[in-house]
DNA sequence: CGGACAAGCTGA
DNA sequence: CAGCTTGTCCGG
């Protein structure tokens, strides 16, 4: 019997004996590739799992007994998944293991009854799309993904990925209500090995589906199907790599597909005019119009829009001023080290990390009047609230409570707190679109849809508001005429030219170990090495292989040391 | 990971 | 040189 401990940083395997006694009671013939054992290691008991049975084992070494079944776990296919997925992204078998293991120990799957076929309409554009390998379906941003579930149930268990839990749990009553026998992941595990369709967040894409026959994305853009730890995987790639392992069709759903999704898939689409109706009616406000002097967060023409109904303004910027300057001598307040400009956070200047803080005063000539140069949320909260005369509520990332005001202001996390709106105001939408991030115009364009999902379908009193110096943007062109291609477009010739992801490969090492680590990975034919810029590496190829299978040959230092292959942010 | 054991440091 | 910390190795 051979077993890998639950140990991440051990990542090897050891044979055991199947104790004498359990060849009687049954346990001898339970017991078989994917089952959860504990076992004796090094003078205690660890958890594990069995990755091979009948094996003969390596002569000189003195087994010891299995300590006990615990349950059932993943299947070989699983196992087999799990090991590719530690190769994709250069981690360890043991998390991915865990991922595909139940949270409670699991004695038997529940027997699944026999199925009932799933109601059908007239064959849609979703249907279509199951008839291809894989496919992206372009949808309006506010669908709901239950036309794209039916269509894959259709065909039998389905694995059906979202971006969050209250979607999936959404997604899965609609389901219930037509009759499928669905599994919630990740706690209906027992449920799903009994065979069922399985909707979840990216966990979900490890759960057991002995009769999976396809797979769904929606929302594949999200990068919320990145995990943020380590080894940090793609729960969209997983699915897809699964699916193809199957022979099963993957088909993914988004107003805004990804480059890594067009590249993966065949582009199905809406009609042009379905897919404009679903588009809200946008306003440009051009703030090249206002003097720079003098010009406030809001634009003039603003008041015209925020009159009336739910309000909603974005402004991606946390505290009161993110960029301030001396009243007296003009210098910009930075940190001590010299290097970052400081954030008014209430009453204190703090550096961007946190780790600097002192009282409002210029370290350059001690004055202590400060001029604000770029407001942040806080700040333009308190001037919109003059700006209409009314209670505005403020949302950013931390707040508790949901906002009850009629206007609100936010960071982006208010897109995710507030669900209908009749008016939204991104405040400078530059700042998103001038980012020195590799994806800024895409991240850019995912924010818009997703306000234009809670506006929902293009209506008369609702508006999409965009305050910009740059009104010939293609993220801003794209929304105004309600067709994300433009941005995709642009952003695949500037990412094929660059060689960027996903025309080019990228990883990023960081952490304590990281630079023992780069040493030892050493010098790879067709991988260029770049850094330490601020404790972090990036390595770049041409593809993924040759990193992948360099890496994997790297030892780890003992040290912590982070890699992510293709890193969302860079 | 965590126990075992070795090598280094401290204080009398 | 005991007693303790720190480092390195390895597990069936």
């Amino acid at each position: 019997m051979r077993v890998l401990p639950d140990v991440p940083a051990i990542d090897k395997e050891f044979d055991y004996l199947i104790p004498t006694a359990w060849d009687d009671d049954g346990r001898g013939e339970r017991i078989a590739v994917g089952s959860m054992v504990r076992v004796p290691l090094a003078g205690r008991r660890v958890a594990g799992w069995v990755t091979a049975v009948d094996i003969d084992p390596e002569p000189g070494v003195s087994l010891v007994p299995l300590a006990k079944l615990s349950g059932i776990g993943p299947s070989l296919e699983m196992i087999h998944l799990a090991d590719w997925a530690a190769w994709r992204w250069a981690g360890r078998r043991v998390p991915f293991l865990r991922a595909a293991s139940p949270s409670r120990m699991v004695a038997a799957p529940v027997t699944a009854p026999p199925r009932r076929p799933v109601p059908s309409g007239p064959r849609d554009v979703f249907d279509q799309a199951f008839e291809l390998d894989s496919a992206v379906v372009r949808v309006p941003p506010s669908d709901d993904g239950v036309a794209v579930a039916l269509a894959a149930c259709r065909l039998g268990d389905a694995l059906i990925l979202v971006p969050d839990a209250s979607r999936a749990r959404r997604l899965a009553l609609a389901l219930r209500r037509a009759g499928i026998r669905t599994a919630l992941a990740p706690d209906d595990w027992a449920i799903a090995a009994g065979g069922a369709t399985v909707i979840g967040t990216r966990s979900a894409a490890w759960m057991p589906m002995p009769e999976l026959a396809a797979v769904v994305v929606i929302d594949e853009h999200d990068e919320r199907f990145k995990d943020e730890r380590t080894p940090a995987w793609h729960a969209r790639d997983l699915a897809i790599e699964r699916a193809k392992r199957r022979g099963v069709p993957v088909v993914m759903a988004t107003p805004t597909p990804s480059l890594e999704a067009l590249r993966e898939g065949k582009l199905l689409r809406l009609e042009r005019s379905v897919e404009r109706e679903a588009w809200p009616i946008v306003e440009v406000l051009d703030r090249r119009d206002d003097d720079p002097a003098k010009a406030g967060p809001f634009a003039e023409r603003l008041n015209s829009f925020i009159g009336e109904g739910r309000v909603l303004c974005v402004l991606n910027r946390k505290g009161r001023a993110r960029l301030l300057a001396c009243a007296q001598c003009g210098e910009l307040v930075r940190t001590e080290d010299g290097g970052r400009p400081m954030v008014l956070l209430g009453d204190r200047l703090e550096s961007p990390d946190g780790s600097e803080h002192r009282p409002v005063v210029c370290a350059h000539c001690g004055s202590t009047t400060l001029k604000n140069l770029r407001v942040g949320v806080e700040r333009a909260r308190e001037e919109l609230a003059a700006f209409v005369g009314e209670r505005v509520d403020e949302v950013t990332g931390e707040s508790d409570d949901l906002p009850t005001s009629r206007v609100v202001i936010g960071t982006e996390a208010v897109l995710h707190r507030v669900e209908e709106a009749d008016v939204i105001v991104f405040l400078d939408l530059d700042q998103e679109l001038l980012a020195l991030r590799q994806r800024a115009a895409e991240q850019a364009m995912t924010m818009v849809a997703r306000a234009a999902r809670i506006l929902g379908m293009r209506r008369p009193g609702a508006r999409l508001v965009i305050q910009t110096r740059q009104p010939d943007h293609e993220v801003v062109r794209a929304v105004l005429r309600g067709d994300p291609a433009l941005v995709a477009v642009a952003e695949r010739d500037r990412r094929q030219s660059l060689k960027l992801p996903p025309y080019g490969a990228q990883v990023a090492v960081s952490g304590a170990g990281g630079e023992a680590f780069i040493e030892s990975f050493g010098a790879v034919e067709g991988v260029q090495v770049r850094g330490p810029l601020d404790g972090h590496w990036l390595l770049r190829a041409e593809t993924l292989p040759p990193i992948l299978d360099a890496l994997a040959e790297t030892p780890r230092p003992a040290a912590r040391v982070r890699v992510e292959v293709d890193p969302l942010r860079v």
